[in-house]
DNA sequence: TCGATGGGCTGATCCAGATCAGGCGATCAT
DNA sequence: ATGATCGCCTGATCTGGATCAGCCCATCGA
């Protein structure tokens, strides 16, 4: 199960501990592509653990734009915050098919007070996603286009790599440029213009559903990517 | 103590747990305007509660700009992400002098094992910081300068209104035009501009340390400021 | 088999906001 | 009393990326 492989970065977890999570297999709930799960404004109360496939996190603006906060990966969760608000203030989007399992409030309370330390591993995946979601806020702000989408690109794969599916040679990806520019506060036009640059440059290639890597340490540089903030060791195997 | 006013609007503490945080005095710190109190890629594990006046939390680019992720006022957390990943991925600054209580990562354990209520009100707070960057990220990516900005005062107006310190009427910051721009993704002289525009539409005054709501409702209206995330009832009472 | 749709790609034009280059007043140290 | 510094303010110019308008190709349902 991915996020017990991703838990397992952080703190090495019990018998006991993996029970628990193995355990939440019995709430297991699929969802089609493109059906939002949880809507901006929804007062449920219910997250989920992404088990396969990806889906995204986003705020709708009046006037029909979108920001896409981030792609949710498998292991990752989806809709955490919104068990402690009262109300969810985003929507969570499939973007291929996925499956979920169920997480209740209760559930939380309950890992709370039973097994500090898987609440700790928890509070450390909360952490790591707050931590994505601020450099996401710096790429906006103070990043070009260019470095921004290759930024987001290698943290993409990196979090792969944590979890199997990626590598400092790529990864296969079921985003459109349309999602990217959504994610990186681009038009989907401009989205098309940086990878080209990208790939004149030598740097990767990002077509038929695979990214790949084509001068990692160079991208890198190029993006000033610091993966620290991912808090992943050793973050790419090959 | 703020951070009890700020947590009892998510939970009615009970006398116990408001005894663990009111024990925290005893731990308290002070330090002046200007110099960080956590570094980025410091490893301390420590985190802080502020007492009185505000700090910033941002993080350095390479070629030294900087991002301003948000500004902290008294009841908030600083540094609460970097006790758990294992460095600290930003900077903290205090923008005035300020007075904090030191919190280690054994008490948050301790907290978490001893008073599982008042952990869940520390991940309300979390889950609530972490909606705060969320809609940043939106201003950013998606709304203009105008509007980001407005947004923005909207929200410090609100935060303040939880701990007693604004109104719909204003209230009082000790922050420069310079910071604003760091926070905002724009150049000072812009924010300069943008300002001046909001004043010219008698909407908003910013002057003399004291922002002044002229039109609360229409600037509500004009920066789409939906205070829903901040999980606040009943946030502004004036 | 032929529209319709969706994703990718491109050139031309436009504009919000950056950058450059200052000026003004208040505070403060020498 | 005089620089130096800081925060605020302004006009002129430049530019990264948006917007507009459209083409190409693959897939898919009727």
């Amino acid at each position: 199960m991915p996020l017990v492989r991703k838990l397992g970065a952080f703190v090495a977890l019990s018998g006991a501990e993996i029970d628990v999570l193995e355990g939440l297999r019995k709430r297991r709930r699929t969802f089609v592509a493109g059906r939002d799960l949880v809507h901006q404004g929804q007062s449920d109360q219910v997250a989920y653990i992404l088990m396969s496939g990806w889906a995204c996190s986003y705020k709708d603006l009046v006037d029909g734009q979108r920001q896409i906060v981030d792609f949710q990966v498998p292991g990752d969760f989806l809709g955490l915050r919104s068990v402690l608000l009262h109300i969810s203030d985003h929507s969570i989007e499939p973007v291929t098919d996925i499956e979920v399992t169920e997480i209740l409030k209760a559930d939380l309370l309950e890992a709370f007070a039973q097994t500090p330390r898987l609440a700790l591993a928890i509070f450390w995946a909360v952490s790591r996603d707050e931590a994505m979601v601020v450099e996401h806020l710096v790429g906006i702000g103070r990043r070009n286009a260019a470095e921004r989408l290759a930024h987001f690109l290698l943290e993409l794969g990196a979090r792969l790599a944590l979890i199997g599916q990626g590598s400092k040679a790529g990864f296969d990806y079921p985003l459109t440029q349309y999602l990217l520019a959504d994610a990186l506060g681009l038009s989907a036009v401009h989205v098309n213009r940086v990878l080209r640059h990208l790939r004149e440059a030598d740097l990767l290639t990002f077509r038929d559903g695979h990214v790949r890597f084509i001068d990692y340490d160079g991208l890198t540089d190029f993006a000033d990517f610091d993966p620290s903030y991912l808090d992943q060791v050793g973050p790419l195997l090959t």
